[in-house]
RNA sequence: CGGGGUGUAGCGUAGCCCGGUCAUCGCGCCUGCUUUGGGAGCAGGAGGUCGCAGGUUCGAAUCCUGCCACCCCGACCA
């Protein structure tokens, strides 16, 4: 008893993390600011990445890989990129260890090994790339370059939090080279609207699309397109971004192409990427205090079978039934466990289950097997239900499309009551502080109101949304005119 | 990098103020029996350089100094 996670409302960071651990996704490493991904979580991800890489097929992009280490005089060759990272970089400076002289038993860095050159570990992949399609780009023939690539990416972070801000995450990145500005801009919001469709569909996890403001655009980039969410503990989330480039890397890496019309130009690009970061909008809005709750899309494993018996005869009788529930959804496509193992008990299984998120349970015991029944019990609303076998597969298919609809209307729900319009500035401090979510507000667009707002409330612009109808009004600050409003939000 | 806090078994902890049979308790783990429709019960058992290094003392988990690590709050950030 008592083992049920601490409520999110009294400490939701705390609750957040207990929630990772105990569900069994990922814990600490031992390097810091690092985690380590457990094989429930990278399962997880791995559906993550096969539903995105088949999105981004789709759409004409293709797969490749880049180096790790990107040489400082690469990295530096952006200014604005550069600046934007330098903080936060980690740098490789030697190539070789030997045995410490005072002490056999240690190594230090030789230093005779010092590279004449630092090398970057990659917080994101631009200069490589841009220095790489400098040799693949002469002729409009050549474009557009549509490439995406899964890699792991290092920024030296102050403050780690599993899965939503670690030292090293894993994510894809995807840089794009085209001819003209229109194609380029077309395609920083088709991806935009793809992050959308995926976080929505598959994750069911609802989003804003919009652009970021100036101060919190990508550095580097002329336009940030960006997929906000919001956490059930009333902070957005940035869950992708897109960025348009527009010839600033062309420019800095010096990549030009020959017009149809024998002119000499550059190219216009596009880079955009999700990361690791979405698992932990999928845990934040989805899981309640009895564990993960994990959508049917995206679950390992999306039904298992929990034996009720006593002695091995009753297992038996029970298995096969099972081993028939199993078969028959299998070929539905469905993935099943049985869980037969002896040395738990039923109840610690549900309990179990219920942490790690797993959308349907079905339990058959010497009760059922005489009704020719099976309990089955829904993760999401912890309702139970008692369905004659011969119906069976027909119902779990259906459930499972219900609690894909309904976790995703849900968190809508959640955040529809959560997105406050707010025309005065108390209005904005008493919203935020009690009740928490996005502020819609009027915004005078200058950087210093954002500063000065970010400064007095924690609260900082996630995006102007793309489909906001603009309405004049006054800044909710400086009282000074506006155009639109804007969604402010504290954000993790 | 500033401000605060914590390091005791795989995990979570008591003890620290006031030095001396104090290394405590829970979970987990191992063995056996009984159990199995919501995290089993009983009995027995294994497991610890008390973060590291010095110092004070007859004696240090406890007091002092230095170092290291981690957590929280800022700054930074997908």
């Amino acid at each position: 008893m008592g083992k049920k996670l601490t409520s999110r409302k009294e400490d939701y960071s705390k609750w957040y993390n207990e929630l990772v651990v105990k569900a069994d996704l990922a814990e600490n490493s031992a390097v810091r600011g690092c985690m380590v991904i457990k094989p429930y979580g990278y399962a997880i991800w791995e559906k993550m990445q096969s539903e995105l890489d088949k999105m981004f097929k789709a759409t004409g992009h293709q797969n490749a890989y880049f180096p790790l280490f990107v040489p400082k005089s690469l990295f530096e060759a952006e200014e604005k990129n550069a600046e934007g990272f330098a903080k936060e970089c980690a740098v490789v400076t030697h190539y070789r260890l030997k045995t410490d002289p005072e002490d056999a038993s240690k190594l230090v860095v030789d230093p005779e090994a010092q590279l004449e050159e630092e090398l970057v570990v990659r917080p994101t992949s631009e200069a490589i790339i841009w220095n790489t399609y400098k040799n693949w780009i002469q002729s409009y023939r050549d474009l557009p370059i549509l490439i995406n690539q899964w890699a792991n990416v290092v920024r030296w972070e102050m403050r780690t939090r599993l899965f939503l801000r670690t030292a090293e995450f894993l994510w894809q990145e995807g840089h794009t080279a085209h001819a003209t500005k229109e194609e380029a801009l077309a395609e920083t919001q088709l991806i935009n609207g793809l992050y959308a469709d995926f976080s929505e569909n598959f994750m069911a996890i609802p989003v804003i699309q919009g652009i970021k403001s100036e101060s919190e655009r990508f550095a580097g980039a002329e336009e940030t397109y960006c997929i906000e969410a919001l956490m059930q503990d009333g902070k957005a989330l940035q869950a992708g971004t897109s960025h348009f480039l527009g010839q600033n890397f062309a420019k800095a890496f010096d990549v030009k192409f020959a017009t149809q019309s024998g002119g000499l130009e550059h190219v216009w690009a596009s880079s955009w990427g999700v990361s690791t970061r979405l698992m932990g909008a999928l845990i934040m809005t989805h899981s309640d205090d009895n564990g993960l709750v994990l959508p049917p899309n995206l679950a390992p494993i999306q039904v298992v079978i929990v034996p009720i018996y006593k002695g091995l005869e009753q297992l038996e009788a029970i298995s096969k039934v099972a081993f028939q529930i199993k078969k028959e959804l299998l070929a539905v496509g469905i993935s099943v466990k049985f869980d037969d193992r002896d040395k738990f008990k039923p109840g610690y299984k549900f309990n179990d289950y219920e942490l790690k998120g797993v959308p349907l349970r079905i339990a058959i015991g010497p009760r059922d097997l005489e009704n020719n029944v099976v309990e089955l019990a829904r993760r999401d609303t912890l309702e139970k239900k008692s369905i004659p076998l011969t119906a069976l597969t027909d119902h779990i298919k259906t459930t499972l499309d219900t609690i894909q609809k309904d976790l995703f209307n849900k968190a809508l729900g959640y955040r529809e009551e959560h997105i406050t319009e707010v025309d005065n500035f108390e209005d904005f401090k008493s919203v935020l502080a009690d009740k928490g979510g996005f502020i819609s507000a009027h915004w005078d667009g200058t950087a210093e109101t954002e500063e000065t707002i970010k400064k007095k409330t924690k609260a900082t612009i996630r995006c102007i949304p793309l489909n906001e109808v603009p309405s004049k009004g006054k800044c909710v600050y400086s009282g000074k005119p506006s155009s639109q409003r804007v969604l402010f939000a504290k954000a993790y």
